[in-house]
DNA sequence: GTGTTCATATGTCCTGGACAAAACTAAGTT
DNA sequence: AACTTAGTTTTGTCCAGGACATATGAACAC
């Protein structure tokens, strides 16, 4: 059907190298390869050197059933359907959370690309509620929103990097603001090298802050040994690391054991995010947080037991 | 020598597999590989099932490596020098500068890793000098400061982290407190896929924002195609794009020309940073800005420009 | 229900060959 | 001296297909 002339002819039916694909769906290369041996899909076309050439469509199935399996699907009982059928079946998965009105109007300004409205919206959204809930429920629910719109072509990429930059406007100017300065457990934050989300390591410094801690952020992407060096030098009790969806769980888990090994008994890890959310038993010494709510009781559990010593 | 049982002999030593070296070092897997069959470094020895496990010392010097290749060395030169030439290399090529006293004392604060201190020594010189000349002149001295000390290894990544970290919420917050909303130009602001550093872009941003121009933050890493539909979306005057010093000179000039031939001739495109601060001569249709003054002298020409039409 | 055992599904790692794009070198031109 | 052009070397990425550890799910026993 589809013979080579067919490419320039119509509109740039653009095409992607098999690395594009790994960075644009977090799928690596051998599993792409694997996926391809096993299942056929998918099934590249190749160039004139018989390497992969992904097309838009593989690219934007393969993204949904990266999201699948995250949330728990086999691959290989779904990787055979139809990027509709797919569909259908996030959409079946999302517990109905039709957009709650309070957030239906900070999308809209964003998909409006109206700039000053959309930031209004958000500081005002965090005034009625507070930090607290602004975090645990406005910006939870935005973030989820944007990801799953994005995927279905709903937003655009710059759509996506506008609301970030303002949510990390805010969340940055919300925790300066906070009245005490914290001081027990004293938390390192930050992120493993791949994992550039920031926001979710925000909102981590927000709750934490707002309940009292001391937070020392690095910001996304340390590599475990420098981990290992900024824990004695900033004194910490806790490393917390944010995993989101980016990565995948095994990475994760991975990660966090690494660091396991590296740092002093004394000093305790914990996980969160996205990746780990189902993952079901945490490595030796590390705590799995899967809420903010984990995170509010982990931090009153460390407190007990620091007393008790 | 060495057989199974002197693993778990000793401390531990402490061993990484493929997959953490990449994350660690950013060298693929690929790459790891090749130079092992090539250049016989790294040569990790293999565990009961074959499989690479390289040590702490080798880890270190591939890091070595990758920041001697990133600043133009090549592998084949210089793989086969012990750790220490490569440091020596690594400290020959920065010119040694000597601190101007009135950063000293924030350097001083983030070396002693007293967080609080370095947040307010921060803070005290953004009142003092107000937020234009902070810019221009203290948070560019830091960065500079910074980034030599850290080729030479006097302070450490995560320091660097930090440092990144704390300046974003100063300067974010320096610019939310920002009194008017700006008017013209509207400005986009980002930068292409592969620069990360997101520090110049908000020194900008502040800068644009204090001069009464109306800023749209894109934050880092955005395609050019995405630029080309941002755009017209946020009805911008000027797409204003940074490169740090992480990147090539002539990367970013092909950047500049591939975003001319995407943009309309109305919008302006304006490029700054490390990387274009020696660059002879500017693509067709883009403006080059070399320095902070730069910036200020093309927004007045454009206000004075728009004022005739 | 809860725990144990086994089969299957799945991701990651391996080797060694190949080649394109980038970087360098050298010779020729303005 | 500065800039092209053409040839050569270096270097990163890709490929195939095999292997295996680990996670998952099913069947079964308590």
């Amino acid at each position: 059907m589809n013979t080579a002339p067919s490419v320039t002819a119509d509109q740039p039916n653009a095409c992607y190298n098999i690395a594009a694909v790994e960075r644009d769906t977090g799928l690596s290369k051998d599993t792409l390869r694997v996926w391809e041996r096993r299942y056929g899909f998918p099934k590249p076309q190749r160039d004139q050197h018989d390497e992969r050439l992904y097309t838009l469509p593989e690219l934007e199935k393969l993204r949904l059933l990266r999201l699948l399996i995250d949330s728990g699907h086999r691959p290989g009982k779904i990787i055979n359907q139809s990027a509709v059928e797919l569909t259908r079946l996030i959409a079946a998965q999302t517990p109905a959370t039709s957009t709650p009105p309070e957030i239906a109007v900070i999308i809209d300004h964003l998909l409006q690309h109206d700039v000053d409205r959309f930031r209004n919206a958000l500081l005002q959204a965090l005034m009625k509620q507070g930090l607290l809930r602004f975090v645990t429920e406005t910006v939870t629910a935005l973030n989820h929103w944007i990801g799953e719109a994005w995927l279905v072509g709903k937003v655009a990429i710059f759509d996506e990097h506008l609301y970030s930059e303002h949510i990390q406007n805010i969340l940055r100017n919300a925790i300066i603001a906070q009245p005490g300065r914290g001081s027990a457990p004293r938390v390192l934050l930050t992120s493993l090298p791949g994992e550039k989300h920031r926001i979710g390591l925000l909102m981590v410094e927000a709750v934490l802050t707002a309940e009292g801690a001391a937070c020392v952020a690095l910001g996304t992407e340390t590599p475990t040994i420098d981990i290992k060096d900024a824990a004695p030098a900033y004194a910490v009790d806790v490393v917390a690391l944010s995993f989101s969806s980016a990565i995948t769980q095994n990475a994760a888990l991975a990660g966090l054991t690494e660091l396991r090994g590296l740092l002093p008994e004394e000093v305790e890890i914990w996980g969160g995010g996205g990746a780990l959310a189902r993952a079901r038993k945490a490595p030796q010494g590390v705590l799995l947080l899967r809420s903010f709510d984990d995170l509010r009781y982990a931090l009153e559990r460390w407190r007990v037991e620091r007393r008790r010593r």
